[in-house]
DNA sequence: TGAATACGTTAATGACCGTTAACCTGCTGG
DNA sequence: CCAGCAGGTTAACGGTCATTAACGTATTCA
C-alpha cells in the first residue's frame, strides 16, 4: 500500500465530501452550495476545479471502478499459489475497499444511472471485467459451477460484501478486523455452498 | 397467497409505477408529471390520490418493511419443525420478494433517508425488527454463533439476497426457480461457514 | 331532478438550484 | 514591477418542479 504524507489537493478534497454528501442524501439531494460549503467555499467556486456537478459524480464512479478493476487485475496477476489463493486475495481486496470506502461503494451501485452515457458505459464496462476476473477465479476453483450460476453467485457475494454499509454506524460492530475476518468466510461458504452437490432430502 | 382476481385501484396503479419510477432514477430523479403520464393522469391529477410525492414514497416504503415484517413473523408463528426449517423459510420468504418485487427491494434500502423523520423511524424500527427476527432464528440453528456476529452476518445476507436487481435484465438468468435455489444454497453456505470454527491453517 | 362527490384538466405560483458573469486578490516568475 | 494566473467572491439568469387554484364533467343517490 501507498501511503500518502502529503496534504489532500483541493480537488481531492472536494471529491471526498462530495461523495460523503452524495452517498448520505443521493445526488440530486445535494446542493453545489453545501458541497463547496463542505470544503470552506461557496457554492460556485467550485467550478474552478470542475465543469460540474456531473463531472464530480464522473470522476467519482469511473475512479471507483477504475481502482476496483486495477487492484483486481494486479491480484490476478501477482498470483502464484493457485487460484483458491487468488480468490482469498480478490475478497480481502473487496472487503478492504468496502470498509475503508463505505460511501465510494454506495455510490457505486446507487447513482450509476445519473451519470452522461459514455461516462455510464465506461464505468459499466469496468464493472464487467471486474466480474470477469472474479467468475474466472471462482470457475478455476469449482470448476463443476456452470458458468451463469458462478456469475449470479459473484454478483451475491458483492451484494454480501458491500453490506457494510447499511449496518448502523461503526457501532457494535465486532471491530474492523474481526468483521473482515467474517465476511470473508461468508464469502468463502456461500462460494463453496454454491458448488456443492444438492444435498439429499 | 392471496391471488386478487379484481382490478388494481387507481392508487395501486400509480404506487406501483412510481417505485418503478423511482427505483429507477431515484425519488428526485422523477418528476410528478412523469408518474401522472405513466397512470394516464397528468401531473397534479395526482394530488387527488396522494397528498404529496413524499407520502407516495411513505406508503411504498412503510408498506415494503411491514411486508417483510409481517410475513416474518407468520413464518416465525407457524414454525412447527425446528429452528432450521424455519430459517429456510425464512430465507425462502425474502428470496420470493427479492424475485418478485425488484423495485421495491431497491427502493428499500436507497431512498429510506428522504422521509419524513417520523416515517423513518418508523421504518427503521420495522426494518430492526425485521433484523431480529433473523438473529433469534439464525442463533438458534449456530448456538455458537456470537450475537453480533450473527447480526453481521444476517445483514450480509440480505445484501447477498437482494443483489438481484443488480443483474443485468432478466437476461441469461439460470431461470427464475433455478436462481431462487442458487440464492438459497448460497445464504445457508454463507450462514454455516459463519458458524464453523476457523479452520486450521 | 339536482346536488354532492370523485376524478380530471390547465394555468399560475414560488422555491430551489445549476450555471454563468463580472469582479477581486494575492502570488509568482520574467 | 507588473503581467498573468489560480482561486476565490457575490449577483443574476433560467430552467425545473412540487404544489395550489380554479375550473369542468360524469356518476351516484336521495
Amino acid at each position: 500500500m501507498v501511503t500518502r504524507t502529503d496534504a489532500p489537493t483541493r480537488r481531492e478534497q472536494i471529491l471526498q465530501e462530495a461523495a460523503r454528501l452524495f452517498a448520505e442524501r443521493g445526488f440530486h439531494g445535494v446542493g453545489v452550495d453545501e458541497i463547496g460549503a463542505a470544503v470552506g467555499i461557496s457554492g460556485p467556486g467550485l467550478y474552478r476545479h470542475f465543469a460540474g456537478k456531473d463531472a464530480m459524480l464522473a470522476e467519482l464512479l469511473v475512479g471507483i471502478s477504475g481502482q476496483l478493476m486495477t487492484g483486481g487485475k494486479r491480484r490476478v496477476a501477482e498470483a502464484q499459489h493457485g487460484p483458491v489463493a487468488l480468490l482469498d486475495s480478490l475478497i480481502e481486496g473487496h472487503i478492504d475497499f468496502a470498509l475503508d470506502d463505505r460511501d465510494l461503494i454506495t455510490l457505486h451501485d446507487r447513482e450509476l444511472d445519473r451519470l452522461r452515457d459514455s461516462d455510464r458505459k465506461l464505468v459499466r464496462q469496468l464493472q464487467r471485467q471486474y466480474v470477469e476476473l472474479w467468475v474466472e477465479c471462482v470457475r478455476k476453483v469449482y470448476p463443476e459451477l456452470a458458468e451463469p450460476h458462478a456469475r449470479v453467485a459473484v454478483h451475491a457475494v458483492f451484494g454480501l460484501l458491500n453490506s457494510t454499509p447499511h449496518l448502523s454506524r461503526p457501532s457494535s460492530l465486532p471491530g474492523r478486523a474481526a468483521t473482515a475476518a467474517l465476511l470473508h468466510k461468508l464469502a468463502r461458504g456461500a462460494f463453496a455452498a454454491a458448488a456443492a452437490q444438492d444435498a439429499p432430502e
